[in-house]
Parts: C-alpha cells; structure tokens; sequence
RNA sequence: GUGCCUAUGGUGUAAUGGUUAGCACUAGAGCUUGUGGAGCUUUCAGUUCGGGUUCGAAUCCCGAUAGGCACCCCA
C-alpha cells in the first residue's frame, strides 16, 4: 500500500491516466482477439516473434527525430543516474538497434514482428490516444520488391479479418525514388526546398487549392503549372504520361508497377498509385504505402509501411534492405466497430458448481479437480448463497452448464450436469463425467 | 500549444429560473432453505468545482477542472 495525505483524505479519481485506456474484461476479450488475428496472420509468413523494454535511451530517438520531437512528443524522464530516458513512441528504432546488434549471426532474411505498446504526448481524439498497442512487421535482407508485396499482402489478409471486404479498403502506393526522381532531377529542387515541397503535398487534400497553388508556385516559379498537372494526375498511366519525356523508365516507377503486378497475381487489385502518398518519416528510401478504409470516418490510415534501406547504417554496421509497416489496435476496433465484426465474448467458464451447504464445499472443490484435470474449465460457487440465486448468477455468465451439490450427491455419488440452454440433465458420476 | 462542443446516481437519461431533482438499467436485500431466465417489494447512489446575477439556479453569466471533437503534429 501507498500513503494517503494523512489531513485531508480525498477521494482518488476512478478514471484511467489522460489518453490511457483501461481494459475491463469485455474490453481486453477484444483486445486478445485483435492480437490474435495479428498472431496468426504473420506467423502464416513465417514471421518470428521479437520483444524489448519499453524504455530507450533518449538519444535514440534523438538521433533521427531531432531534439523538439522528443522534447514535445514523447514521454521523456532523467533517471536517477542521470539519463535521459524516454518511452519508446515508436519499434522502429529498437528494432533497428536490434538488428544491428546481431547482424553477423543473424540468418538473412530476417522476418520478425513484435506487439510493442507505444507512447506519445499528445492531444487525444478519434483513432489518437496515448498509449496504444501496434502491430510491427518486417521483413530484412531482401532487395526485391518482393519484400514490399509479401508484407502489403499480410496488410491486406489482417483487413479481411478485421471483418471488411476487398471493397471495403484499399492501398495507396507511392515511392520515394519517384518523388526524387520529380522534385530533384525534373524540377530541378535543392535538398531544402524538395523537403518543404514534400511537406506541402502531404497536406494537399487539407489545404485550399489556392494556398497549395500558391505554396507550389514559391518553390518552383513558372513551373508550378506543369506540377500541378502532374500532381492532379488521375492514376498512374496519367502520371507518366504527365511526366516529362526520359529515356527509359525510371527505376521507382517500375517498382510501383512491379508492385501493383505482383499484388494483381495474388488476387489483390484495390491497389492505387497515389502521388500525394509521403508519409512522415524522412528514413523511407523506397516503396512507401498505407492501407485506407473507405468509410470516410475512419480517417487515419490503418496500416503505413515502407523500405527504409539505410536505417540501420545508424548504428554503422552498414546497409541492410528493410521493409515493414505498423498497425494499431485503436483503428483496429474502430474497424470492427464501424463494421459490427467486434468479436462477442466467450462464457469465462464451461461448468459451474453449485454448493447447497456449506458442509458440501469440500466435495465441490474435489470435483473441480477432477474436472480441470480433463481440461473443463469450472468455477466453484462460493457464495454460500441460495441455490437460485447461484443459478441466476451462472445464467448471468452465460455458463453453459451446472451441477448442484448437495447432501444427496455427497452422499450418493450420483451428479447431474444440467444443460442451461436446454434444460436437460445427464446423470453421471465423478469417474464418468464429461461434457 | 490553439479552437469548438459537452458536463445530473456506477451507466443511460428527464426536469418554461419556482414542489422533496424524476425515470430506466446495473448492483445489494427480500417475496422464495434443492433448480435460473419473468414479476413484485425494497435499499444504496446524483446536479464536476469556485464565484456571480436573482426573492429563488441543475437551468443564466464568468472562471477553473475534466472529457469529446478538430487543428498543430504524426513515428
């Protein structure tokens, strides 16, 4: 037990930690199920369970977000040793770490996923909370954009599970090459200014058109109009077409129709190329891509992933090709919310037993026993209430079946397992009993 | 960090500025000491906090706090 302020005993809030959740019973069924359908789905791939603290070193995030990241967005403490430690906000970094750590004795390729929960400080709203738990996965050593359609696939099988149909959600793809390829090379941008353009349109759809138009024209001058045009290209045939003449085709756009193919020859066609696709994180060097419900009030995206090829050379063990998404549990019960796919729950018991007298509770719990020994769950009543109110309260818990123990019983060895949707009752006794 | 909205028993709600703040659900007790789901009786429990206006405030005003939503940001 903790001190309460001896003078004045006020009463403590019931409520959960701003932006935490609370997972009561009903609530953590669903929760179970949500990492269940995440369990089975990745480890169908192969993929291999990996865990880490919830504590890192500050200076990890540091070193890739900046120093007003951490500061404002994260849970940041000095321990009493003097260090700057932070909750992670993010896997990416530890698993990097990781990675790194053991490269040399690592057989390649590496498929790993992990349920880490993650902290932010931030304001909490729709599909946004404090704490949330999120499904990583990724998948190292492999160049090809083979990486990139195994993991949209395993995107697309945990959305089907979630409960929706293949017209219910779609993917949006783009690539980090392209948009270089555009901004550097076409336009003919600095690294500065291709960062503030790339900046500009990720906000695109929440902006004005005339101060997009305008944010455009700063950056580029008289050659606002033809990106403009490029940028408002219906679908990828159009984009290409808007692009101007090369060669041959660049390298980023034949991954992204490599990507839609090989998706296609699985079965997967709710693939879209989406020029206005960045993403917030600078590590992306590759295919970037999100998977989107249609329903327009689910308006975070539910997966995000990409190739992030150079992070591990962070930790100056040299390049390592990595792809991986992330997926969280809170837009995956708004998923199953909107969709009525919430998993109803399961009765916590298959028998409970029914004590008439007390002198009868060392019966009862014997028989539990035996019963747990062949794997039926049994919860003994130990109310000491009457015998109806016992049955109410097994009805309330949707137990299926009861056996009342009484004198009877004790004495005669003759047990019936009554059956509390049907009403029917099967005499047996404790050496023969079964469900 | 900014803006908008909201705040009544545990939950969901009702109450032209004017009775003792009403109802439903849940929970407890009982009608019912060997068989549940129904019904009836009964108990516990509420105007977020602090000011102000008024003869009178759950109600109107101001502030605080909390929550929701949106912005910012998004790993």
């Amino acid at each position: 037990m903790y001190h309460m302020s001896l003078h004045k005993p006020k009463k403590l809030s019931t409520d959960a930690y701003k932006g935490v959740r609370d997972f009561f019973p009903t609530e953590m069924a669903v929760e179970k199920k949500i990492f269940d359908i995440w369990r089975t789905t990745v480890e169908t791939y192969g993929y291999e369970e990996y865990g880490a603290s919830v504590l890192e070193p500050a200076e990890l995030y540091r070193a890739k977000s900046g120093e007003e990241i951490v500061n404002e967005q994260t849970y940041t403490f000095t321990d009493r040793g003097d260090r700057e430690v932070t909750l992670r906000p993010e896997m990416t970094p530890t698993l990097a770490r990781m990675v790194a750590a053991k490269k040399r004795e690592l057989v390649f390729p590496l498929r790993w996923y992990s349920i880490p929960n993650l902290f932010r400080y931030e304001q909490p709203q729709r599909g946004r909370v404090r704490e949330h738990w999120q499904l990583n996965v990724d998948i190292f050593g492999v160049e090809s954009i083979n990486a990139e359609i195994e993991t949209i696939n395993i995107a697309c099988d945990i959305t089907r599970a979630y409960g929706l149909k293949d017209t219910d959600f779609e993917v949006r793809l783009n690539n980090r090459k392209v948009m270089n390829y555009v901004t550097r090379d076409v336009y003919g941008l600095n690294e500065d200014a291709a960062h503030k353009l790339s900046k500009l349109i990720d906000k695109k759809d929440k902006i004005k058109p005339e101060a997009f138009e305008m944010g455009a024209t700063e950056l580029l001058g008289d050659k606002a109009q033809s990106f403009l045009t490029l940028l408002n290209s219906k679908n990828f045939e159009d984009f290409t077409s808007n692009l101007p003449q090369t060669k041959e085709e660049h390298v980023g756009l034949a991954e992204i129709r490599s990507v839609i193919d090989g998706l296609e020859k699985l079965g997967i066609t709710n693939v879209r190329f989406d020029q206005t696709l960045m993403r917030g994180f600078d590590y992306y060097t590759g295919v970037v891509f999100e998977v989107f419900d249609l329903n327009p009030i689910n308006r975070r995206a539910v997966f995000g992933g990409g190739r992030y090829d150079d992070l591990l050379s962070l930790f100056g063990n040299g390049k390592v090709s990595a792809v991986g998404f992330g997926t969280g549990d809170v837009i995956a019960r708004d998923l199953m919310e909107t969709y009525n796919t919430v998993p109803s729950s399961t009765p916590s018991a298959d028998i409970a037993l029914i004590i008439i007298g007390e002198q009868n509770t060392p019966f009862a719990l014997d028989l539990a026993q035996t019963l747990r020994s062949k794997k039926i769950r049994t919860v003994v009543d130990l109310s000491n209430k009457k015998i109806s109110d016992q049955i109410k309260n097994a009805d309330k818990r949707s137990i299926l079946r009861i056996i009342c123990i009484g004198d009877e019983e004790v004495k005669t060895g003759k047990l019936r397992v009554k059956n509390m949707s049907t009403g029917e009752e099967i005499v047996c006794t404790e050496e023969t009993i079964s469900l």
